[in-house]
DNA sequence: AGGGATGGCGCGCCA
DNA sequence: CGCCATCCCT
C-alpha cells in the first residue's frame, strides 16, 4: 500500500470504508456475473416502469455512458436507479461509488432516493455529495500534502473579499482603484480554470494592481496557507495539486472508486475535469515496468478489443501539460490487477447556465472524444409537461446554435392543456400583485400552494412578491434567498466559533474582537496586526503575547487579556462541553447576546432569534468543527416543508425542481436577457440567458405564466423596459396572450372591466389588451403620486410625453406581424432625445421599435414612445 | 472610541 | 432606494 498511510491512517477519517479493509467483492469473478445474469432476467422491482433508454441507462454499468437527459426525461431517476442497480447487485459497497452533483440540494435527494430503492440497508454514501463537499473530504485526510492542517477553515465570499483587500492596501496600491471585489472574481475564474499563480495568463497577470496580478494571487495563495484556509476554488485545486504530486494516494483512490457518476455534466467547469478525469484515469503503464499486469485486466469487466476510456485521455494542451507525465509516474503499484473505473456523466446541454461560473458546455459536447467508445443514451421522452409547455420551450431553445440537438416529446396530450400564458402589467408592483390574484385565484380553485413557483432571474425582484405576499398573508418561502448565514449576527458568532476551533483565523479575529465594543479599535488592531505579521504568528497568538508587553496602552491591554482568557477558555472546553452548549456559553460570555439585547432597534430581536435558531441547527451535528463545515458549505438552511407554502426562487436554483404552475415574471430587455450577460458574454451570453429561460419554462408541469412589465425600478430609478426577446421567440401555437381578470388592489377598480374588451381582435395587438391599456391610464396617475420626487430631484419620468397611448407591438412568431401599423412618426437620422440615454440618432425604424446610435450610451433598441424629437 | 451624517455605488446567477 | 465606507464630530 505504500505511502498511503498519510491519510487515511492518521487522521480519524477512515468513516465507512470497507473496501480498505476488507476484499472488494469479486465483480469480475464467475460467481458474480452469474449473479448479474440471474438479475437481469428476474428484472428487479426498481428496474420496472423504466423505458427503454432509460433501462439502458441504468444496464449500461461498463465503460464511459454519457446520459443526454433533456428536462424531464427521469434522469435522477436513472441516476438513482442506476446506483441501487450496482449496489444490489454486489457490484460494490457504497464507498466505492463516487457520485458527484452541483448542489447539496441535488445530493440530499438522491441519498434519500436511493436510500427509498435500495432499502435501508445502505448506510448512506459516504462519496455522495457535491464536487466541493467531496473535495473537502478529501483535503481533510491529506490535508497536509498541500500545506494545509487538516482543520482548515473554508472561507466566504466575503471573507475572500476582506482577505484580498487587506493584500492590496499591503502592496501599497490605492484599493478604490484596483477594487477587491474584481480581483476576487479574477481568481475565481482562474481557479474555475484550475490556474494556480504561475500559470496564468501575463494578460491577465497584467490587467490588474499595476501589472501586480500574479504576485497578488501568489500573495493571496500564501496567505491563505498562513490562515490555514481554504477559498471555494481551493476545495477543487487542491485536491487536484495534491493527486499530481502524490500519483501514490490517486491510486489508492483509483483502487477504490469503481463507478463515478456525474450528475449536471454540462456544469462542470475546467477545474471540475480535470478532478474527475483523474479520478477516472488510470494512468497507463509505462512500457516495459509495470505493463503486462495492468494490461491483463484480471476481472474480466472489459469486453475485449474495447477501448478503455481511463487510458486514452486526450492530450491537454490548455491545462496542464505536466500532468500525463506526471500522473503516470513510477510509483504506482502493479502488483494488483487493475479494474476499470467507470464513468457515468448526465447531463443536458440545453440546461447549461453556469458559464459565468466557468462552467464549459464543452466537456458534454466533447465527451466521446475525451472517452472513446463512450456509449451515448438520449432520453428524449418527457414525462412532466404538457404539450404546449414542451412545444414552447422547444421552439424558443432552437433558437441556440451548437447544441447537441435533442426533441422532446410527450405522449400525454390533453386538449384541456393550458398553453403557455403570457401577461403584461405596467410596473413591477402591478406584476406582483397579479401574480398574487392569480395563486389566490388558483387556491380556490383548489390547488396546493406547494405545487407553485415564482422564478425570477436576479434575486432582487424577490422582495416584491414577498412584500405583497406578506400583505395578502400568502405563505410563501424563499428558496435559495438571503441566506441565513450570511446575517450579520450569524456571521458574529460563527466567528466566535471558527476562532475557537481554529485559533489561526485572523478574519474571524478581526472580526470579533471589538464585537461586541470592548474599548479594541482601530489603533490597537493595527498594533496587534503589525505584530502578528512581524513575527508571522496568528493574530489570537499575537494579543496573548502583546499583553505581556506595554505596546498597547493599559485599557486595551485589560479588554485583550479578556478576550484571550476567554478563547483559552473555550478552546478548554471544546473537547470537554457539548458543542450546542458550549456554543451558547460563547455567545453570553462574550458579551454577544448581551449585546442585542441592550440594543433597542427594531430588528433586534429577530437577530436574537436567528441566534437560537443557529443553536438549534447545530444539534444535528456531531461536533462544532462538523457543523462550521456545514455551514461553509451549506449554505441553504433547512426550511419548515410542512407548511402549504409559494415558493419563490432564482431560475438557478430551479433547475432540477418541478412543480405545476410556475410563474416567469421580469421577461424584460437588459434583466432577461440580463445585460451583462450580453456585455460580457455576447451571443454566447445570450444563449446562455436563453437556456436560462428554458428551464424556466420546463420547471413547469400544467400551468406556465410569463409576464413582463414596461416599468421596473433599478438602483431606486423607474426605468421603462422593453418586452424581452424570448417573448419573441415563442410559438405563437402553444402560447395565448393573457388578458387580466383580476380587478386591481387598491384603485382603478370598476370603469376598466374586462368585459368591454372582450371582443378584441387578439390579433389586432396582442399588448393592447385591457389590462395593458388599464395600465396606461394608471400611469398617469400613479406616477404623480407615487413616483414623485425624491429628495428634491426630479425622477426619471416615463417617457410617454404627451403623445398619448402608444401601440406595443411585438414583432415575430408571437404576435401576427403588424401591417396595419401607422408610419412611423421618426426618421432614420433624426435627432431624438431619451430620458435615460439622452440624445441619439436614429439608425433604423422597425415598427415602432427605434435603434438608435446614443452619443453616450451606444447603440440601443428602443420603443418610439420613449423619445422625442430634439 | 463611537455614533451619526453623508456620499458613492450597485442588483446576476452558486458552491 | 439601501447598503457600505468614510468622514467628521463628540
Amino acid at each position: 500500500m505504500g505511502r498511503m498511510s498519510k491519510g487515511f491512517d492518521d487522521i480519524p477519517f477512515f468513516d465507512e470504508e470497507p473496501a480498505l479493509r476488507k476484499p472488494p467483492p469479486a465483480t469480475g469473478g464467475i460467481a458474480a456475473r452469474a449473479m448479474a445474469a440471474r438479475d437481469r432476467s428476474k428484472r428487479p422491482d426498481y428496474l420496472s416502469g423504466l423505458n427503454p433508454e432509460q433501462t439502458d441507462a441504468v444496464e449500461t454499468l461498463e465503460g464511459p455512458v454519457l446520459v443526454l437527459a433533456g428536462a424531464g426525461t427521469g434522469k435522477t431517476r436513472v441516476l438513482t436507479t442506476r446506483i441501487a442497480h450496482i449496489l444490489s447487485t454486489g457490484r460494490a459497497y457504497p464507498s466505492q461509488i463516487l457520485a458527484v452533483t452541483f448542489t447539496n440540494k441535488a445530493a440530499r435527494e438522491m441519498k434519500e432516493r436511493i436510500g427509498v430503492l435500495v432499502g435501508h440497508a445502505v448506510e448512506g454514501m459516504p462519496w455522495l455529495g457535491t464536487f466541493h463537499s467531496i473535495g473537502v473530504k478529501l483535503l481533510r485526510r491529506h490535508a497536509e500534502l498541500v500545506g494545509l492542517r487538516s482543520d482548515f477553515t473554508i472561507l466566504d465570499t466575503d471573507d475572500v473579499v476582506r482577505l484580498i483587500k487587506q493584500l492590496i492596501q499591503a502592496e501599497g496600491l490605492d484599493d478604490k482603484r484596483w477594487p477587491a471585489k474584481q480581483f476576487a472574481g479574477m481568481i475565481d475564474s482562474w481557479k474555475n480554470k484550475g490556474l494556480d499563480p504561475s500559470q496564468i495568463p501575463e494578460g491577465d497577470a497584467r490587467a490588474f494592481a499595476n501589472g501586480k496580478g500574479r504576485e497578488l494571487y501568489a500573495a493571496y495563495q500564501n496567505r491563505l496557507l498562513t490562515l490555514n484556509a481554504c477559498d471555494f476554488g481551493d476545495l477543487l485545486l487542491h485536491p487536484i495539486r495534491m493527486f499530481r504530486a502524490n500519483p501514490d494516494v490517486l491510486k489508492d483512490y483509483h483502487d477504490k472508486f469503481r463507478y463515478i457518476l456525474v450528475d449536471e455534466y454540462q456544469d462542470t467547469n475546467t477545474a471540475q475535469y480535470m478532478w474527475l478525469r483523474l479520478l477516472a484515469q488510470r494512468p497507463q503503464a509505462k512500457s516495459g515496468e509495470i505493463s503486462s499486469s495492468s494490461n491483463k485486466n484480471g476481472d474480466g469487466i472489459n469486453v475485449p478489443g474495447e477501448a478503455r476510456a481511463s487510458e486514452r485521455w486526450p492530450d491537454d494542451v490548455s491545462s496542464a501539460p505536466a500532468e500525463r507525465s506526471r500522473a503516470s509516474g513510477d510509483s504506482v503499484s502493479a502488483k494488483k490487477p487493475t479494474q476499470q473505473i467507470n464513468i457515468c456523466c448526465v447531463g443536458d446541454d440545453d440546461q447549461s447556465i453556469y458559464g459565468w461560473r466557468g462552467a464549459e458546455v464543452d466537456n458534454i459536447l466533447r465527451f466521446e472524444k475525451d472517452f472513446p467508445g463512450a456509449k451515448v443514451i438520449k432520453l428524449e421522452r418527457n414525462y412532466r409537461s404538457t404539450e404546449h409547455i414542451l412545444g414552447a420551450a422547444s421552439h424558443l431553445i432552437a433558437h441556440n446554435e451548437g447544441r447537441l440537438g435533442k426533441t422532446l416529446f410527450t405522449e400525454r396530450s390533453n386538449p384541456d392543456d393550458e398553453k403557455v400564458h403570457v401577461h403584461a402589467a405596467w410596473d413591477s408592483e402591478e406584476e406582483a400583485r397579479a401574480i398574487g390574484e392569480e395563486i389566490e385565484q388558483l387556491q380556490r380553485g383548489k390547488h396546493n400552494l406547494n405545487d407553485m413557483a415564482i422564478l425570477v432571474r436576479a434575486s432582487f425582484q424577490m422582495r416584491e412578491f414577498e412584500d405583497r405576499f406578506v400583505t395578502l398573508g400568502l405563505n410563501y418561502r424563499v428558496i435559495g434567498g438571503p441566506r441565513f448565514y450570511e446575517r450579520l449576527e450569524i456571521r458574529d458568532a460563527m466567528a466566535y466559533f471558527r476562532l475557537v476551533c481554529q485559533p489561526a483565523d485572523d478574519l474571524a479575529f478581526e472580526r470579533i474582537v471589538n464585537t461586541p465594543k470592548r474599548g479594541l479599535g482601530e489603533t490597537t488592531v493595527r498594533t496587534l496586526h503589525d505584530y502578528a505579521r512581524s513575527r508571522d504568528i496568528p493574530m489570537l497568538a499575537a494579543a496573548s503575547e502583546i499583553i505581556e508587553t506595554d505596546e498597547v496602552k493599559p485599557k486595551a491591554r485589560k479588554a485583550l487579556f479578556d478576550v484571550v482568557t476567554d478563547f483559552r477558555r473555550w478552546q478548554t472546553l471544546l473537547e470537554t462541553t457539548p458543542h450546542t452548549e458550549l456554543a451558547e456559553q460563547i455567545l453570553e460570555e462574550s458579551g454577544y447576546t448581551a449585546m442585542w439585547q441592550a440594543d433597542k432597534s427594531a430588528e433586534a430581536p429577530g437577530r436574537l432569534e436567528n441566534l437560537k435558531e443557529l443553536i438549534r441547527s447545530m444539534e444535528a451535528f456531531e461536533s462544532m468543527r462538523g457543523f462550521l463545515e456545514h455551514v461553509a458549505l451549506v449554505m441553504d438552511a433547512e426550511q419548515n416543508e410542512d407548511m402549504d407554502a409559494v415558493s419563490i426562487m432564482t431560475l438557478h436554483s430551479a433547475k432540477g425542481l418541478e412543480f405545476d404552475t410556475i410563474f416567469l415574471p421580469g421577461w424584460e430587455e437588459g434583466l432577461f436577457p440580463h445585460q451583462r450577460a450580453l456585455d460580457e458574454g455576447g451571443r454566447a451570453g445570450l444563449e446562455e440567458e436563453r437556456r436560462l429561460a428554458y428551464v424556466g419554462i420546463t420547471r413547469a408541469k400544467r400551468r406556465c405564466h410569463i409576464w413582463f412589465v414596461s416599468n421596473r425600478r433599478i438602483h431606486g430609478l423607474w426605468q421603462s423596459t422593453m418586452p424581452s426577446r424570448f417573448l419573441d421567440e415563442l410559438p405563437i401555437d402553444h402560447v395565448e396572450v393573457a388578458e387580466q381578470e383580476a380587478s386591481y388592489g387598491g384603485y382603478g377598480r370598476g370603469g376598466y372591466g374586462q368585459s368591454r374588451f372582450d371582443k378584441a381582435d387578439p390579433f389586432e395587438n396582442s399588448y393592447q389588451t385591457p389590462g395593458w391599456k388599464r395600465a396606461q391610464q394608471h400611469r398617469s396617475d400613479a406616477t404623480r403620486d407615487n413616483w414623485g420626487t425624491r429628495s428634491g430631484h426630479a425622477v426619471e419620468r416615463i417617457g410617454y410625453g404627451e403623445s398619448g397611448p402608444r401601440t406595443r407591438t411585438i414583432d415575430g412568431e408571437l404576435v401576427a406581424k403588424s401591417t396595419t401599423a401607422e408610419p412611423s412618426r421618426f426618421q432614420v437620422g433624426d435627432r431624438v432625445f431619451h430620458l435615460k440615454f439622452g440624445n441619439g440618432n436614429i439608425a433604423a425604424i422597425e415598427g415602432n421599435k427605434l435603434t438608435i446610435d446614443f452619443d453616450r450610451a451606444g447603440q440601443k433598441r428602443v420603443l418610439d414612445g420613449f423619445v422625442e424629437r430634439v
